[in-house]
DNA sequence: CGTTTTTGACCCGCGC
DNA sequence: GCGCGGGTCAAAAACG
């Protein structure tokens, strides 16, 4: 089920996208800066290793001025902290991550394993929104992708959570590499 | 046959 | 209360 970029695409923000691409990368190591961060310093986007500028503030923003629904920021958001509330008094907000994208699939390898959960309509879009969970058992991280109405070649993706379980791809890649160090670590 | 996708129903918060 | 928008569930279908 492994979709690539095609040729035509340029310019391509996953350059390697058949190669692999690995999401700890993107997100998850940005998600506790991110929230550390004074709003303000947010305005200029991040720009990460692969191309792909990514600010949490700028895409909600932008996205709400399209009118294509609020990222992420909606109900879900509410209901946890509601949750948070009730259940102990610990402020447990998930950090969620947006970047978005120009690619001609809207399902990045990012190295973990997602199920689909559902798919909705987003108002002023006519493209949809999907809504997709971690595979893992004990790992509840969630992302959503959608594709913008007025940019089409433009995908957003959403990550809430942040994953409790190594990434298998990344650790498979990473193997060789490993045993390469541990090698020379014995011999010198 | 186990896993994933599809898709309508359902739920929940919010504004009116 | 009611309708709307957004998020999730779950049964059935599709997939490999």
């Amino acid at each position: 089920m492994e979709q690539y970029l095609e040729a035509g695409d340029l310019p391509p923000l996953f350059p390697d996208h058949n190669y692999f691409s690995p999401s700890p990368l993107l997100p998850s190591d940005f998600f506790h800066q991110e929230a550390a961060l004074p709003p303000s310093s947010l305005t200029p986007p991040l720009l990460l290793p692969n191309g792909i500028s990514a600010s949490l503030m700028e895409e909600r923003e932008k996205l709400r001025e399209e009118g294509e629904g609020n990222v992420i920021n909606g109900v879900g958001e509410r209901r946890e902290k509601r949750k948070a509330v009730s259940g102990r008094g610990k402020k447990v907000s998930r950090p969620r991550f947006a970047f978005q994208t120009r690619s001609a699939n809207d399902i990045l390898d990012d190295g973990y394993r997602w199920r689909k959960y559902g798919q909705k309509a987003v108002k002023n879009s006519i493209h949809p929104r999907s809504y997709y969970r971690c595979t893992h058992h004990t790992c509840n991280v969630k992302k959503q992708v959608q594709r913008l109405s007025k940019d089409t070649s433009i995908v957003v993706t959403t990550y809430e959570g942040v994953h409790n379980h190594p990434c298998e791809k990344l650790m498979e890649a990473l193997s060789p590499l490993l045993k390469q160090i541990q090698f020379l670590t014995t011999r010198f």
